[in-house]
DNA sequence: TGCAACTTGGCAAAATTTGGCAATATTTTT
DNA sequence: AAAAATATTGCCAAATTTTGCCAAGTTGCA
C-alpha cells in the first residue's frame, strides 16, 4: 500500500465522519499505528485534517448557520456586547460586521443607543438598527444567503469610501496556533478592512470560538484593535495572544 | 471512540431534545459515567450546553419574532409583472428597483425564474430572491427604513460599476403634465441610472399611479426603455406619452 | 548493498476507568 | 406530613488503559 493510497483513504474516512481513530485506521489500512500517525501528521501539516489525540478530525469547512451560532453561549455574547457598548460614546459612527456575536451587540444598541451612525454588511443587523439609528449605511455586494450579509469585491470597494470611529467585528475561530481565523476569505478580508477603516477596532470572540480553527488566517490586526473575550482563554491561546502582542480584554 | 466524536454526538443529542442524561449517554457512547461527566463539563465550559445534575440541557434562547410584511398583491401589478417576466430570458441579469410594483415582479421571479443574476437596492426583494437566484448583488448606501431600500450617493456609485441586460424600475406617479415623477431626488436619480446601465429598461406603473404627481420629475428615459402599464391610461397621459415618444405597452 | 519506508518496543504523558464516599434526590415507612 | 431508608449522582483519587513520541530494528525495493 502506497502512502498516497493511505492518504486518500484517510481523507475519505475523515470526510465521511467527523472524526476517525488511529486504531480504526490501522485495521482498515493494515499499517502500524506509527505509520498512520505520521500520515496524519503530514496531512495535518497540509491542512487537510486536524490532528487530535487518538486520531484525526475533519476540518470544518463552513460555520454553522447564524441561528445556531446565536443559540450558542448567548450570555457570553451579551456580556461581550455590553463591554464594548460601554466604550462607545453617544453619537459615534460604528462599522458593524456580520455575525452572531455582533448581532448580540446590535440588539443592545437598539435598546440603549439611538444616536449612532452605523455601517454594516449584515442585513439582519441593518433591519434591526435601521429604525433607531441616526443613519444606517449598507455595504453593497454579493449577498450570502446563509449569512444574510454582503461580501465580495463590491463590498470592499464600498467600504473603502467609508470611515468610522469604531469597528465591531466578529471572528470565526480563535486558537493558539493560528490565532484569529475565519471560514471564508471574503469575510476575513472585509473584516480586516473594517478594522483599518476605524479609529478603534473591537474583535468579539466568545468562548465558543475557542479551539475552533477556520481555513483562513486573519491578518495581523491594526494597533488600534482590541480583542474582547467573555472568559479567560485556554493557556495556549493566552500565550499566543501575549506573544503576538494582541491587545485583549475580558468582559 | 475519540473525544471529538463523543462531543459531536452529545451536542447532537442535546440539540434534538431539551435534555439528555449521563446514563443514556453512557449506553449510547459506550463510555463510563466519569468520562461523560467530564465531556459535559468541558462542553459546558465552552457554553455549548448547560451542565445539570444527572446530565445536560440545551441552551435555549428566545428568538426575535420575524415580522412578516403584509403582502397585498393587486391584480394590476401582478399582470404587469407577468408581462415583463415574459420578456426576460432565462439566465439574464436584471437590475430591480425598490417599490411595490417591482416587489410583485420579484415574487413572480421567485416562482418561475431561478437562474437569474439580480442586482437590487431593495432589501425585501433581496431576501426574497437571495435563496433562488444564481447571484444576488445588493447596492450599498444609506438605508431608507420606510422603503427598506438603499439610496444616496453610495448607491449611485455602487451602481456605476454594474451593468445588466435588463432593468425593472417603478415610478412614483404618472401624469399628463409631468409624465413620470418620483417622491425623492435620490430615488429618481437611482432609477434613471438603473435604466442607463441596462440594455433594456422597463418602467412599471399600475393604474394607481395615474393621477399621482410626485415632487421630482424623472429625466427623459433612454431609448431602450419601455413603460409597462396595466390599463389604458387617461387621455392626457396617453397624449403625453405619445408626444414625448415614450415607448409603452399595456399588459 | 544502500536507502527509504515501515514496524516494533519502550517509556512518559494523557485519557479513561474504577471504586469509594459524601451530597442530593427519591421512595417508603411511620 | 415528617422521617427514615434507599437510590442516584457528583466528585475525588488511585489504578488501568491508551496514546504520543522517540529510537532502534526490520523489511522491501531499486
Amino acid at each position: 500500500m502506497l502512502p498516497a493510497e493511505r492518504h486518500a483513504i484517510i481523507l475519505k474516512e475523515v470526510a465521511q465522519q467527523p472524526a476517525i481513530s488511529i486504531r480504526a485506521l490501522t485495521e482498515k489500512l493494515g499499517a502500524s499505528r506509527e505509520t498512520i500517525r505520521k500520515d496524519i501528521e503530514q496531512l495535518a501539516g497540509e491542512n487537510k485534517l486536524n490532528k487530535v489525540r487518538g486520531g484525526a478530525t475533519q476540518i470544518r469547512t463552513e460555520e454553522p448557520a447564524v441561528e445556531m451560532r446565536a443559540a450558542t453561549n448567548p450570555k457570553g455574547k451579551a456580556r461581550i456586547a455590553q463591554h464594548v457598548l460601554d466604550k462607545i460614546p453617544n453619537g459615534a459612527s460604528v462599522i458593524i460586521d456580520n455575525g452572531s456575536t455582533t448581532l448580540a451587540f446590535a440588539r443592545l444598541l437598539r435598546e440603549f443607543r439611538t444616536d449612532l451612525s452605523v455601517c454594516t454588511n449584515d442585513l439582519t443587523i441593518a433591519e434591526l438598527l435601521g429604525p433607531v439609528t441616526r443613519e444606517l449605511t449598507i455595504l453593497g455586494g454579493r449577498l450570502d444567503v446563509k449569512e444574510n450579509a454582503t461580501f465580495g469585491s463590491a463590498a470592499i470597494e464600498n467600504l473603502s469610501r467609508f470611515r468610522a470611529e469604531f469597528a465591531v467585528i466578529g471572528a470565526g475561530g480563535l486558537s493558539g496556533k493560528a490565532l484569529f481565523t475565519d471560514f471564508s476569505r471574503d469575510a476575513a478580508d472585509l473584516r480586516h478592512l473594517m478594522l483599518e477603516h476605524a479609529e478603534h477596532g473591537f474583535v468579539l470572540a466568545d468562548s465558543s470560538k475557542f479551539s475552533v480553527v477556520g481555513q483562513v488566517v486573519m491578518r495581523r490586526f491594526p494597533a488600534s484593535t482590541t480583542a474582547v473575550l467573555d472568559t479567560e482563554p485556554p493557556a495556549e491561546v493566552m500565550a499566543a495572544l501575549l506573544e503576538k502582542a494582541v491587545a485583549f480584554e475580558i468582559a
